[in-house]
DNA sequence: CGTGCTGTTGAGGACGATCAATGACGGTGG
DNA sequence: CCACCGTCATTGATCGTCCTCAACAGCACG
């Protein structure tokens, strides 16, 4: 396995709040995941959870199905989110969503009895785990806020969001993997609309012709997004700094 | 102060896991509230939070004002709702929220302190904040969904969930006082729309004819609204019974 | 008795959904 | 190797939901 691939994780992490001797403990179980393919799901609606799934790489999205079939999805994780933090605190409330993987993932998964060991243990990991469920709150407020934007401001608030996340983890590459239907199904729009809007951002210069969805001018596109990205940082809850080769070198 | 007026709270706090000795705990602390106007903010965006407040009694809202000054209401808050949890625990990331008394209400402040104070010691505490943060989120993304939904739907969902939340503290009264005003801006949608959209539901007689928005066909209402409360429930998380009359004797 | 807020009604118009069809691409099996 | 298929991107046309603007009535308030 890839040791830089577990980079974003730790850098997530320790964004939230974890202090470095707890999140060795963090590492160690999270050192065995399983690859999911593209498509399929990481977590699947109506089945408990014996373990919780922290996604280490790639790209999944959190949704609903419909009734009719339709998915509608809630937000996007990026490598360092829980699956289904929800899920593990509200077992009997939270169990109709699902997690899709986008793109091949690598997902780690967590003995519910070693979590609420740690819990229990090491104050600065509840306390981490905590603020990732308010961070997710934060997302969804935000995009509860934007849906109801004209629609190339829900796009590209949108897509800044993915943005922000990916670099706040240390992902700086401007290529979404998403298609046009996944930005769709998040946006509240029709496929058909969100290839007209994206249009529309290509012909600003925002966005490139190509297809992989690729961000050319991120000043603008917040801009047009009125994003601002503070709702994400919680950058100053830690200041101790990763030391990636050690990583590499422990990995 | 009446004491029944606290019981809505209470049951709040047990319905989340609280220990029968945690409750006495954090009841101590919330003996003394502040009586708010209807129409001003219990909550300030932008300004920091020396207190974690507890709302005891009353209705507010949870909203965010845009650049254009429309009002945006991400959700509503209940007796026994935490105003500004996601606040206290991302101070940075989330000061953009403000929280508005929608009738007169009654909060009690809570200082910092005292709150990193309980939540170390009494872990039933510490898990029942934590899952405060979940539910909020499960009924963040409710809205999230709801949103798309055609109008009357939307409408429908949102008074579902209000009555739901009332009944689950123990509050069996249809009337919910909230403006036409209130509902629009929390279904992003036009008051206009709103008022026409609650005329097709006094129609279906879902609702009644009069001013503050009476609901007297529940099933009926939840059918239109496809509304399926499960997402709100945490029941079986304690299973400790309320002692009305013992809180009559206390307070 | 004005003033402001809420609720109500009417008319016109915009944004985005839906339906339908096509092209590009990759994967699969004959 | 090529035909076939499914998925995604694209384009055009029509239609419906909901917004906006405007005006007015009821009511509480000072």
């Amino acid at each position: 396995m890839a040791a830089m691939a577990v980079v974003p994780m730790i850098i997530r992490f320790k964004s939230l709040g974890v202090a470095a001797q707890d999140l060795d403990a963090l590492a160690q179980l999270t050192r065995n995941h399983r690859r999911i393919a593209a498509g399929s799901d990481i977590i699947r609606a109506g089945q408990q959870a014996k373990h919780m799934s922290v996604l280490i790489e790639g790209l999944a999205c959190w949704y609903k199905r419909l009734e009719d079939g339709r998915r509608r999805i809630y937000t996007f994780q990026h490598p360092g989110d829980i699956c289904d933090l929800d899920r593990f605190l509200l077992p009997e409330a939270d169990d109709a969503a699902s997690v899709q993987a986008l793109i091949e993932c690598s997902v780690a998964a967590i003995d519910r009895s070693d979590i609420d060991r740690l819990v229990a243990r090491k104050p600065s990991l509840a306390l981490a785990f905590w603020r990732a469920t308010a961070l997710d709150s934060c997302i969804l407020r935000e995009r509860l806020l934007n849906i109801s934007a004209p629609a190339v401001q829900r796009v590209a608030n949108l897509l800044c969001e993915q943005l922000a996340r990916r670099e706040a983890i240390g992902l700086k590459n401007p290529v979404l993997a998403l298609t046009q239907i996944d930005v769709a199904d998040a946006c509240g729009l029709s496929p058909v609309h969100v290839n007209r809007t994206i249009q529309v951002l290509r012909n600003l210069k925002v966005l490139s012709k190509s297809c992989p969805i690729e961000v050319v001018d991120k000043r603008r596109l917040a801009d047009i997004a009125r994003f601002d990205g503070r709702y994400l940082s919680v950058s100053r809850l830690s200041n101790w700094t990763i030391d990636v080769a050690a990583i590499q070198r422990t990995w």
